[in-house]
DNA sequence: TCGTGATATTTTGTATTCAGAATTCATAGT
DNA sequence: ACTATGAATTCTGAATACAAAATATCACGA
């Protein structure tokens, strides 16, 4: 077995992120680093660590004096966010080997059409569409990009469990992700890539009624 | 007079990248973080917190227990951030407030007629560059957009030096930023955002044969 | 001469401590 | 009652201290 050793910092940071996708954090409140330090039984140096990195990566902001706090969420940030991985893993599919993308186009489809029922659980839906996210762009091999739509989506997360408990965007989803994964079959892949970007967008304007309109 | 009061781990993040536009650092040398902190006039902690911030912008690389070093360049990692920046900033353009890209379209016109001397310093023209290239995308009204474009620019600042001497691609670069300028005058935004994607692709090209082919 | 292993040294990763800024709370004055 | 002022407290930002991992050194043997 391949013992695995990696710096705290790193597991902090996505023990953070895990907490944030079940909405331990509430926006906007300051984290206090004592206390979350003793929390996760690490000490402040580490802890400040990752949350720099999250810092850098949009999940928290931070300002001189008052730490670290879990950035509100505001639609005008989720717009803004939505576009740039639109057009990021639009790019990726662009940077992607078609033979690939051939390969894995029935898998997309497959999943695509095995949606999670409407009864899953909220966790069960975003995991799914992660991994047909993923999938998507597993061929790309501009290896930067891959880093950084990871990067950014980690922003994204703070948005994830409001929309949970409405049931006809699900459908919508799956219906968009079947027309791309079709699209790739086909192999026209700048239809594909459109088709992509639209989900973003439609997705995003699915999520707009739900956030709160701090704006 | 407004009094600055700015954390020191964003301080030295700037110096460690004007250094690493002199050239100062080896690429793939370890860090010492000792020497690095004691040389600075400061403690390793805010030090370490600098690092980090700068490996998660990809100018560093850092494995456990080994601290960080300067990630080596790459034709193959050089072509992936053309690639990324080139789609960032063509996006950022379509962001824009249309009237204010007409706004200032005649000063990017001045300025790509007014590219600096083939006698100027190496450091001037980059700079020039970057003026031009901030004010093309300053009316983009994605923030975040634009805090991504400079995050991933800064992992090209190692490139930056790679390129001095020659005086060909100087014209080229005039020319193109010129077509772009013509084109936002002209209102064509599609084929402004064309013709700077070219702007970014041709630029790597020109680039390419002065990377060691380390590949 | 080369490789192997034990030991010493260096350097990182993490914890703890210290100093100063921000906030809170209480009190005095209007 | 309300504001302003200042002390006390809390918390962050930075420095220092400590532990463990990595690297270098060197002796020894094939």
């Amino acid at each position: 077995m391949p013992i695995e050793r990696r710096p705290l910092r790193e597991q902090i940071r996505e023990e953070l992120l895990t907490r944030l996708d079940r909405g331990d954090f509430a926006a906007g409140t300051d984290i206090n680093e004592v206390a979350l330090a003793a929390e996760l039984g690490v000490s402040r140096t580490p802890l400040r660590e990752a949350l720099i990195t999250l810092a850098g990566e949009g999940v928290l902001e931070s300002s001189q004096g008052r730490g670290f706090r879990f950035a509100p969420v505001s639609r005008k940030e989720f717009r803004e966010l939505c576009e740039i991985v639109a057009a990021l893993e639009s790019l990726a599919l662009d940077c992607s080997d078609p033979a690939h993308l051939r390969r894995i186009a029935p898998r997309l489809l497959t999943m695509a059409q095995e949606f999670p029922d409407r009864i899953a659980e909220q966790q069960e839906i975003e995991r799914h569409d992660d991994e047909w996210h993923d999938l998507l762009v597993s061929g790309c091999r501009n290896e930067r990009l891959l880093d950084l739509i990871t990067s950014v989506k980690a922003g994204m997360r703070r948005y994830a469990h409001l929309l949970a408990g409405d049931d006809t965007p699900l459908e919508r989803e799956a219906t968009e992700h079947r027309l791309v994964a079709e699209l790739l079959i086909a192999g026209d892949l700048p239809k594909a890539a459109q088709a992509l970007r639209d989900n973003w967008v439609n997705g995003m304007e699915r999520m707009m009624s739900r956030i709160p309109s701090a704006d």
